[in-house]
DNA sequence: CTCAAATATATGTTACAACAGATACCGTGT
DNA sequence: ACACGGTATCTGTTGTAACATATATTTGAG
């Protein structure tokens, strides 16, 4: 394993030729990027037993502020998530929502933060935002708003 | 759910607030980017039997050349794998990679791509290219050299 | 030569994600 | 009242990822 700073991703990957194409090399580029940035996060929710997903739900339910129903939380979660419904079973059972049958429509399910749920955002409220406030910091302010324009547009294809 | 496109990301969110910290934006962009980009990839390589890290493995041993001992593959995966030894059982049973115990060192396996191996990455080789190809087109060649660069820079923090 | 540490892979277990399909319930039209 | 399509959630199943731990084999110290 050498120890010498790569300068860029063709080097970090030891790939000898230069990359075929621009786009692949800023797809490698963005997979790596949010690898290792997204690493740092999920690290810092299992120390405090939550995945990404489920820290994600609890964010959702609190930035709502009132009872939500299922699909709704689905709707939001940054990641797309098929399987809400054992999500929140499984946040249930840990504690930190509770579930309660909405008696208008038998259909819907009501979700609630338990105070155990807020506790453990409370909890991780300092150490995200530290983290957060540690990642990029090789870029400017105007850098990190050109970032936001080319991740945004990058979506627009 | 609103037909209009949205403009930016804290549009896209549906934040009313604007964000507290362009860090916290733009590791949200980078999330969602990331997701959708690799998304797309995901799908076709499913078209095709194969999920991300099949497909990855598959990729570092036709990229070697020859045969490739479990842990080499796993150090090239581009997302960091633990479990290589049943990505590796499973790439078998479909018959894509042959398993043969090394003579000089008992401990060691050599994994080969099979022919059949080799022609599911032949087959994906243009879907995968065109699909390459397509994304970030909204993006000029020097937009893509600063998001790479930009990319890259954001891993050094 | 022997034993301990290092190395390479394998296994057990748990928790999840993804997909398909099932169930329960509501609203509307007839 | 009844059938029917739509909606909200649930369940079954399969394949994986993550973590800890175990096995097998080699290497090196004494």
């Amino acid at each position: 394993m050498s120890k010498a700073k790569s300068k860029n991703l063709a080097d970090e990957v030891g790939k000898r030729q230069p990359f075929e194409s621009l786009r692949q090399e800023a797809y490698l580029n963005l997979v790596r990027t949010h690898t290792q940035l997204a690493g740092q996060l999920s690290r810092l929710f299992k120390q405090h037993g939550l995945t990404d997903p489920k820290y994600n739900a609890l964010r959702i339910l609190r930035g709502e502020g009132k009872p939500m129903q299922v699909y709704q939380i689905a709707e939001r979660m940054v990641t797309p998530q098929t399987d809400v419904t054992r999500l929140v079973d499984r946040l249930n059972e840990a504690g930190l929502v509770e579930r309660e049958r909405c008696d208008e429509d038998r259909r819907v399910v009501w979700v609630t933060l338990t105070k155990q749920g807020i506790g453990v955002l409370k909890k991780l409220d300092k150490p995200v935002a530290d983290l957060h406030e540690s990642q990029f910091t090789g870029l400017s302010k105007a850098e990190l708003k050109q970032l936001n324009d080319l991740l945004f547009r990058s979506r627009r294809s």
